[in-house]
DNA sequence: TTTCAAATGATAGTCATTCTCCTATAATAA
DNA sequence: TTATTATAGGAGAATGACTATCATTTGAAA
């Protein structure tokens, strides 16, 4: 993604533009495996060494109250934060802090299409995710 | 449930039967809406005012380790626990902490077949979760 | 009842996250 | 281009959930 196009999304949520934001956001694109704000803060330390954590820990609440980002969140762990804002559940791995994304369309139908036909009494869905937990197979993606 | 049954899950898992595991396994089970350590602290500090806060965390630990509770844990606080252990999935309001149990057997049935047909590759599947969020239509169960 | 591994209590420590408050800077308008 | 101002960022202290440490106590096996 290019900074041209992180930009527009700031500015398309009506979001002041800065240097911050912009290598925040980058940040979270390219290390793209659920990243601790931990990670971000090492990562963007190396071109923007005078951040504050506080800053990074504003920013990132902006982006998630603005939905440029998410919250994702383990049994075991701190919070982590995935930029891939399109439907999609998650893998997780029940040895380690591996997190996957993981899409599926027809999935996602038939749970639609199982929540129309029955409805949970007194609730409105809004949204349903799956958590699968279990083990990779390979070491990497 | 009976003290003398907490007591039998305790000694079929091999776990010393003391009164402060009592206690708290008895909380989790009475405030039955996945309460935090602070909940069950403050409902136990009624009967037991000498429990130590770390004595509840070691506790706490020691239950999900030995498969007596589980953790449950949302996008915005702090851990939170669970003594149904029967297989099931969690309805999470979107706009407050509430939290409630779903059971659907026909639901799990459904996945169950889903993920043997179509496969995840490089992934060994343990177990899924549903996370439903949405809105509760009445203000208690 | 003795023995001792395991559990508890008290308290200090850790560390992710938030707060406070002052300064700097984007965005808008003149 | 500069002035204005709301918004954002920086620095460091504070918070609070949770963990570590270690001395003391206690369940339960022998």
């Amino acid at each position: 993604m290019k900074i041209s196009e992180i930009r527009n999304k700031l500015i398309e949520k009506g979001l002041k533009v800065t240097p911050q934001r912009i290598a925040i956001l980058e940040a979270i694109i390219k290390l793209n495996n659920h990243p601790t704000a931990e990670n971000i803060i090492d990562y963007i330390r190396n071109n923007h060494p005078n951040i504050a954590t506080a800053t990074v820990y504003k920013v990132l609440d902006a982006l998630v109250v603005n939905e440029l980002i998410k919250k994702v969140k383990t049994e075991r762990d701190v919070m982590r934060y995935d930029a891939v804002m399109e439907n999609h559940h998650h893998l997780y791995c029940s040895e380690s802090n591996r997190i996957e994304d993981f899409f599926d369309k027809e999935l996602n139908e038939m749970i639609d299409k199982y929540f129309e036909n029955k409805k949970i009494p007194d609730f409105k869905i809004e949204d349903v995710k799956l958590q699968v937990i279990g083990k990779f197979l390979k070491d990497n993606e």
